[in-house]
DNA sequence: TTCATCTGTGCAATCGGATGAAAATCGGTG
DNA sequence: CACCGATTTTCATCCGATTGCACAGATGAA
């Protein structure tokens, strides 16, 4: 690439008639200079439209307030009005923070520039430990996002998974189901994990059984809902309710159920997980699991940069709390069942 | 931000026996470098875990391999299958080139940190002229995506909206339609200007009339096509075809005319745009305009890509055909009608 | 008046690597 | 064996900022 052409703070510095190190100071808005002397450079600065070369600033001042998020690009995921947010919100953030906001996109193979970012957000990836050592290793910071890596000593920003799944799950039971389904998202990921278990221990505390056959594999595509909601069609007896591990998956199901002859919410109840707006666009409303996704990636946008600054600070491991949504799509029970 | 201790080539040079020279030869792959020593130097970077210090490579070299991908951040545009196909194909795009991929969602006010890219995409903003002027300006490779500044001298990867637009009027038209309402995407990028500008032209080309009244304001929210929606219903005579910005809004226009005692394609024909998923999951098919965003962005990256390698390059302004997607939203007014 | 304390400023070293020019190495030749 | 051209390596600068330290001049206390 050609070198452009620049104003360098020693043009600044000539302008204005000062040295280098006032110009510097100025830029960097230190205290200590006359406020004669900073009228001038200031002047000059926009004069020349000198834009200080970041590259050197990194260099010389050894940090580098680039954020850099890692996500994983698999359409499951990635094709969700969750990652979306976490896009927006996290961009948000970084705006705010006035921080560069470096976007990787991983296939579990590369990972991010590790010397292009000064820290990095691990959003849902967790077949990567060693990718998340590699950075500890290097004094880059890191924190977690939705993953809560248990034995790792990292800083992580979560939802309640279980406790969301749980008490979703406890809801059905507490509308009288107890042949309860459950879809699993990508069970890659953790929180897809973390659902699953929170319906688990909600099904076991209930006294319930929640054998094989009832947990449906999902991964968070709507093909692989439309596969589930035919083996619940098939089954004998038939659960009267169905807790899928997301809401796209959940509107699919529903769409699969209601050609397949049933009623939502009469015939089966369906409850969804992400409060995804895609849940007042079908038949019925959906009852759901909200996640705060937007605190989520601004906690965590918020964690990583303090930690930037002072990367001895004490780990936080938070974990956001769920909201249960009820809508249409989930009822008591039929009597006959 | 603490300086991190690092290693550096001087090190590695040391350690491998040879001078930094050398080492910056093997790790940029010059190929006159014996091959002893490039093993030598290769063993020592390993051994160290040597990583080049990004900035002062930069700094160095005077380039910077960085893209950013300037995008807005509005509700409507961005919750959209649009938006995220838009994410991945650039992320997936600058992974392949091994290239940084620095995002940033604007308000309008903001742009990308200039000082840390070495070339921008501008995706769908139009209010900016100034910004991409100011790049363009200082140096910066631009390309402008889906967005075509006909007067400004910058290459641009655009999709043939006003095209596609058109000949999905002229789909409606062919089956016999002649009251076509069309609604409008958000108005403030230029491809909702253009796919309306193809409504017009189809129209009139037909010797069809297109008043005001049969063109809905629309900003590619839910909401807005609601209310388009309830206009349409309310108009007398109503019109028997309605074509849409967008699939998401599409959708939701479905749904509101079934609501309204409508059926689709019977009573009223809904063409929409994009091929978002979104068309499967309704209770019609939707009959849409498929966009190719995946080679679009490929093609914004790669011309990008190519210009910052030549700034002096030939300017490119390349439009992608789109394709009608017919399925079953659309079909011959009754003849009643 | 003198010495200590502040303010503001500038000098020069430094960050880590790229690169043109000069020097060294090497195989081949006459 | 000296010489030559081609291939490798090294030397020395430079990239554009930041920053520790020295220092001049102003201020205040003793």
């Amino acid at each position: 690439m050609a070198r452009k052409k620049v104003v360098s703070i020693e043009d600044v510095a000539q302008a204005a008639g000062v040295s280098i190190t006032t110009v510097s100071r100025v830029i960097n808005k230190f205290p200590t200079v006359k406020d004669a002397n900073r009228r001038k450079v200031e002047e000059a600065v926009r004069r020349l439209n000198f834009k200080p070369n970041l590259a050197a600033q990194r260099l010389a001042s050894g940090s580098n307030y680039t954020i850099g998020l890692e996500i994983p690009r698999y359409e499951g995921i990635f094709y969700s009005f969750y990652a979306m947010e976490i896009f927006r919100s996290v961009g948000i953030a970084c705006d705010a923070l006035r921080v560069d906001f470096l976007l990787h996109l991983t296939d579990g193979k590369t990972s991010v520039n590790a010397a292009a970012v000064g820290g990095v957000v691990f959003a849902d990836v967790i077949n990567n430990r060693h990718h998340v050592e590699d950075f500890l290793n290097a004094g880059t910071p890191v924190v977690l996002m939705n993953y809560l890596a248990k034995d790792v000593e990292v800083s992580s920003v979560s939802v309640d998974n279980a406790g969301g799944a749980k008490a979703a799950a406890e809801y059905l039971i507490h509308l009288g189901h107890n042949r309860i389904a459950f879809v699993t998202g990508d069970m890659a990921t953790q929180a897809a994990q973390d659902r699953l278990e929170g319906y688990r221990a909600a099904m076991k505390e209930a006294g319930l059984a929640a054998p094989e056959e009832l947990v449906l594999q999902g991964d968070y595509s709507r093909k692989s809902a439309r596969t589930a909601a035919e083996k619940v069609l098939a089954a004998t007896p038939r659960p009267t309710a169905v807790l899928v591990s997301s809401d796209d998956m959940a509107m699919e199901m529903v769409s699969a159920f209601i050609e397949g002859g049933l009623k939502v919410p009469e015939d089966v109840s369906v409850v969804g997980f992400d409060d995804d707006p895609v849940c007042l666009y079908g038949p019925v409303a959906l009852t759901t699991v909200r996640q705060p996704i937007k605190e989520m990636a601004h906690a965590a946008v918020k964690e990583l940069y303090l930690r930037m600054q002072d990367p001895d600070r004490q780990i936080n491991k938070i974990i956001l709390p769920t909201e249960l949504v009820i809508r249409d799509s989930a009822r008591p029970p039929k009597k006959s069942a």
